[in-house]
DNA sequence: CTCCGTTATGTGACATGACAACAATAAGGT
DNA sequence: ACCTTATTGTTGTCATGTCACATAACGGAG
């Protein structure tokens, strides 16, 4: 092993801002949604494709692909959610092992109250900084970083991005 | 307040992709640092400027400025950090309040040994995919966006509405 | 010097999330 | 049918991180 590529004093810096708007963007927009609809950014990331579905409902296997969460994140967030009145689970025709998820009447008035003021807030945050041609720039360098990362660790987490095409809409979280 | 102004199908998709690379690239991270070294990246973000700095000794204020951390953040990790035996605590000369943080033998042994590889992966993972006119891209917006977080402390008012919410995820158009 | 607002750090309670181990069911080969 | 393997979810455990609050010491105004 030779001596590491170290990060010139450029790069350095462009990695802590990075970590910073991490840290900062994912903050704000948990305090934002805390303090107007008393929803945390877990709860909003799991009732919203909850409410672009149909009926709102989604088999649990189906709402762990759309999120790309792991299972047992996703089982332990639903388990705190169910105890709030948020969502229900019900067995899954035709698959004993299944389960399937269910907005309830709260949890749908909880995200319809919610998504005005959030997707403002992203607006705000990350949309209003970009001009058109940054956003197309951007777009590029997540997508070869995706892919980048798809080598890391061949089999460890559910991939998102590769399915379907996004549908229009807006799912934050 | 009018109808928001919701996403567009291609804001939409950046959005859920700048997420899912923050998730990943963040467990990513985690995941090196544990398997290779058995550190945390909280662990890492701490010992870095305590390696760096002159005697290895930092004030717990210095730290939190530098790592940009919640106070009770940085008092919660470096307890944990002291009980492996990381770090130590000492009294501040000059002011009583003050607490300095000192990075023991082990700590250094232990970022030393981690560091190259860290690197490694960070250049893998985030610059390796980028041109060096999209770095400079994308410094430009991280800057614009840090920005646009700092006002958001300031302004924002409290939950008004509770007015009836559009379907989260309707675009209309 | 005393009062008092500010600054510096610590703590407890609780939500979040990763990992590994488990239970149950489905699927597939022989 | 039988045995083996893969899929689906759930749970325990532990590290992390946030909020609200507690504590102590500094520093300036009177």
């Amino acid at each position: 092993m030779g001596e590491p590529r170290w990060l010139t004093p450029e790069e350095a810096a462009v990695w802590k801002k990075y970590r910073t708007l991490r840290r900062e963007l994912h903050l704000a927009q948990d305090r934002q949604l805390a303090r107007d609809s008393g929803l945390s950014g877990a709860d909003y990331a799991l009732l919203a494709p909850l409410s672009e579905s149909p009926e709102g409902v989604l088999r649990f296997r189906e709402l762990a692909l759309e999120v790309g969460w792991e299972r047992s994140r996703l089982s332990h967030q639903l388990t705190r959610m169910e105890k709030r009145g948020l969502v229900t689970r019900e067995a899954c025709p035709g698959d004993a092992r299944g389960a399937m998820i269910r907005l309830t009447r709260h949890g749908r008035d909880a995200i319809e109250a919610a998504a005005p003021q959030h997707v403002e807030a992203v607006r705000r945050l990350f949309f209003d900084p970009l001009t058109p041609g940054e956003m197309r720039v951007l777009e590029g360098f997540l997508d070869r970083m995706l892919a980048a990362l798809e080598g890391e660790s061949a089999a460890h987490p559910p991939n998102t991005s590769a399915g379907k095409a996004a549908r229009p809409g807006f799912r934050p979280g």
